[in-house]
DNA sequence: AACACACTTGACCGATCGGTCAGAATAATC
DNA sequence: GATTATTCTGACCGATCGGTCAAGTGTGTT
C-alpha cells in the first residue's frame, strides 16, 4: 500500500522489534538473563514465542541487543568537559543528567544493574575497557580541578561512584523507596527535591561553591 | 559417639544447614529468585538435590530464610541515636557499620538487592513496614538536628537513601567496581579511602564539622 | 537381635525451558 | 492471476525445572 518498496526494513518489522525490545526490558530486568523466560516476553509482547525468535534470533542475541542499546545511551554524558571547566556546573550537569536517564529508562537501568548483580558474564569486556577508560579520563580532569585549588583533594574515583550509586538508587530501588516513602513512584516534587538534596551534599562536600542554589529565585538571568 | 542425645539438633545437621544456605546465598544472589536453581545450589554444596529439599523443604521457604538471615543482621544499626546524639558520630559510624556489614556479609547484600530488583515480592511487608518506621523514625531525630543547628537543613530521607546507596554499591556492583579498578577485589587500603571520601563529603555536605579526621594523626585521645 | 527413627538418594513426575521446523498465511513482484 | 518472498505460528524436541517418593543406610535404644 504506502510501504516504500526501496527499503524492505520496513516501519511494520521496527514496530515489532520495538515493542518485544520493550517487554523484553521489562522482563529481563525484573528476572535477571536466566530467570527471563521468552515465554514470558512473548505474553508481555502479545505474541507467540516463535515470533519472538524469529526476529530476534535467540535468548541471548535479544539479551546482548538491549545491553547495547542501554549503553549507547550513555555516550553523551560528561562528553565534554575540561580542566578549564567549571566543577560545580559538570558535577552539578552530571547529577541531573544522571537523575533523568534513570527516570526515562527505568527498566534498562535496571537490566543493567542486575547484569552487574549477576558477575557482569556479557559486560566484562564494556566494564575492563571503554567504561575503565571513560572514568580514567574523568577522574584526571577532576583531579585536575582539585589541583587547581577549584575543589578539595578528593578521589574522582570515588566521586563518580558516589555520583552513580546515589542517582541509580532512586530507579534500581524504586520498589524499596517507594514501599518506605509509601508512594507508588516519585512526584515531580520528590524528583526535584532529591537532585537539589545531591547537589547540595555533593558540591559542598567536595568544597564547591555552588553556582546557583535552585530552589532560591533566580540571581539576575 | 560424641553425639548428646538429649539435643536432637546436633551439629551435624547445622554444619549441613548452613552449607547449604552459604551455597543458596550465592546462587540466589547472582541470578535472583527465579533464575536460580536447585540443581546448582546442590552441585555448589555438594549435596544431591533431593537432600536439600530434606533440610529446606521447598524453594521458597529456603529463599525467605535467607532473606529473615540477612534482614536480622540489620537490627543493630542506628539503632540508640537520640536527639541529644552527635551527628558527625552517628553519620560516621553509620557509613562504616554499612561499609563493614557490604563487606562481611556480599552475597546477602547482593540477595537483598536482587530481590528488591525483582520488585520485593517477598519483602513488600517488610519495606512498607518495619523498615519503612526505621527511616520515619530516625528521620525525625535528623530534622532535630537540623532545628538545633547541628547540621544543614536537608531531607533527611534522602540522606539515609544516600548513605545507603554509596555504601551499598561497593558491594552490589563489585564486577563493576572491580573491572573499573582493574583489581579482583577492593584493597584495605581502597576501603578505607572509600571510607574517609564518604565521611569527609557527606559530613561535609551537611554541614557538620568531622569529630575526628581519621587519616591525620590523632589530636590527643 | 529387633526395633525405631533420622538421614540419604536415585528414580521419577508433570511442567516449563530455549530452540527448531514445516507449513499456513500474507505481502510483494511480475 | 501466477509466482516469489516474507512473515507468522502450532507442534514438537531434548533438557532442565521444582518437587515427590520409596527404598535404602546408618545409628542409638531396648
Amino acid at each position: 500500500m504506502m510501504a516504500d518498496t526501496a527499503n524492505h526494513e520496513n516501519a511494520s518489522r521496527d514496530r515489532i522489534e520495538q515493542s518485544i525490545l520493550s517487554a523484553a526490558e521489562q522482563v529481563f530486568s525484573q528476572h535477571g538473563y536466566r530467570g527471563a523466560s521468552l515465554q514470558a516476553i512473548a505474553d508481555r509482547a502479545g505474541l507467540p514465542k516463535a515470533n519472538i525468535l524469529y526476529y530476534m534470533g535467540n535468548k541471548q542475541a535479544l539479551y546482548v541487543r538491549l545491553l547495547n542499546r542501554m549503553m549507547s545511551r550513555w555516550n553523551a554524558v560528561l562528553e565534554d568537559i575540561t580542566p578549564e571547566s567549571d566543577p560545580g556546573q559538570v558535577l552539578s550537569d552530571f547529577i541531573r543528567t544522571k537523575m533523568v536517564l534513570g527516570q526515562r529508562y527505568p527498566e534498562g537501568s535496571k537490566l543493567f544493574a542486575a547484569e552487574i548483580l549477576a558477575g557482569a558474564p556479557f559486560l566484562n569486556d564494556y566494564l575492563s575497557g571503554e567504561l575503565k577508560e571513560w572514568v580514567t579520563s574523568r577522574a584526571a580532569i577532576i583531579r585536575q580541578w582539585s589541583a587547581q585549588g577549584k575543589m578539595d583533594d578528593v578521589d574522582p574515583r570515588w566521586l563518580i561512584f558516589l555520583i552513580w550509586s546515589s542517582t541509580q538508587h532512586y530507579t534500581e530501588y524504586s520498589a524499596q523507596v517507594s514501599g518506605i516513602l509509601g508512594t507508588q513512584a516519585l512526584s515531580e516534587a520528590d524528583f526535584e527535591s532529591i537532585c537539589q538534596f545531591l547537589e547540595h551534599v555533593i558540591l559542598k562536600g567536595c568544597g564547591i561553591s555552588q553556582p546557583r542554589q535552585l530552589g532560591d529565585a533566580p540571581l539576575n538571568q
